[in-house]
DNA sequence: ACCTGAACACCGTTCAAGT
DNA sequence: ACCTGAACACCGTTCAAGT
């Protein structure tokens, strides 16, 4: 088959996806192509080009099916979802996205929907950005978390938990340890609406009082 | 001077501060010191290794100043501030630190830390995960954003604000071209005591509801 | 226009040898 | 116990040559 930037970069997020973002290397992804690795710079002028293209991918992959529909609250949680799907569909390649700027315009899409759905629910400007701010801080967060819980390739699920592969001492770590249940027991899914509801609410009630004063 | 564990890490850190994270290198770390690269090797295991111990490093700065004074609010305040502060004197190791899972118990202080002052404010073991949960993403996704904002070593302050760097067209992108003046304006502590208080005051207003039922 | 091998400077790590 | 040079497999990228 043809060799094209497109199918480069979708072997590159393959190869993150499985071996990890450090193991991307112009070689193997060359090889994993079947082809030269000099062929690779017929689509792709570096490496860090490579990058750039999979993290634009990544965040392309976001449906702004701006519904403008429903109360503002229930458009921002829809935004907030989508973003954490795409971002949860490919949980390594996202710690690419975080860790470099935004390289593309099409990369602040979901940024400017979400300015665009408070504006329109009357919030003001400077206050609009903080919220958005805040919302995507919340949601980056949450991903790298999720992600962080079980990253390596190495994770194995033994019968120890996660946290207690550093094997914590209970007179240091007593609340971590009486709470390994919870840890383990917890829902990724239902521990993001709880943090996401807690964003829209506070947001609701500082708006609502600013509308009343 | 001497090679020691410490040194050879508080290099890398600075190297990492200089010239990103991607620059990290046992031959550029061994030149840095003074030292043959193999020297290296004497006081640290491997590269990863190495980026292990400066993400402990970097978490360990945290003042768990745990003084048991205060409301909850406040104590959770400070502890979410001085996560903060140590990111943000260490930004570009601080990618480092959430590109890979926690090394080290004592990189886990600052949760036991939050759990207990929330544990102690009566908040259940399930709830209190979750809403610490909701915090750490909080701050790991702002100074993320922080860093974000000003990262490449060529990052020059243009009269073009970052967000114009891509040269974004009124036309698609009417929200973010509009409220440039307010993203370019923004203060970035006064941005995270927004969001910081948007939780606090949402955790509140849950808690004190659930205590009322 | 697209592919590619040879070549170069650089990188992580092992090993065997030094002190 | 700590240091180190030589050596090896691997990596990103340039260049010149092919189709």
């Amino acid at each position: 088959m043809q060799l094209t930037r497109r199918r480069v970069i979708a072997a590159a997020m393959d190869l993150i996806e499985r071996d990890g973002a450090e193991a991307i290397t112009m070689d193997r992804l060359a090889t994993e192509l079947g082809c030269g690795v000099m062929s690779l710079y017929n689509h792709v002028p570096s490496r860090s080009a490579l990058l750039d293209g999979v993290a634009d991918a990544v965040l392309s992959g976001i449906e702004i099916t701006s519904v403008p529909t429903g109360a503002w609250h229930e458009q921002i949680r829809t935004q907030a979802r989508a973003f954490r799907q795409v971002a949860m569909a490919h949980p390594r390649c996202t710690v690419v996205v975080v860790s470099r700027p935004p390289s593309s315009a099409r990369m602040l899409r979901p940024l400017e929907a979400a300015l665009a759905t408070l504006c329109a629910a009357g919030i003001g400007g400077q206050e609009a950005v903080r919220i958005v701010r805040a919302f995507v801080a919340y949601i980056m967060g949450s991903v790298l978390d999720e992600i962080g819980i079980a990253p390596g390739p190495d994770s194995s699920d033994d019968e120890e938990a996660e946290t207690h592969r550093l094997r914590l001492r209970p007179a240091d770590f007593p609340q971590l340890v009486s709470l390994t249940a919870e840890y383990r027991a917890s829902d990724p899914d239902a521990d993001f609406e709880f943090g996401l509801e807690l964003l829209v609410r506070a947001v609701a009630a500082m708006h609502s009082a600013g509308a009343a004063a």
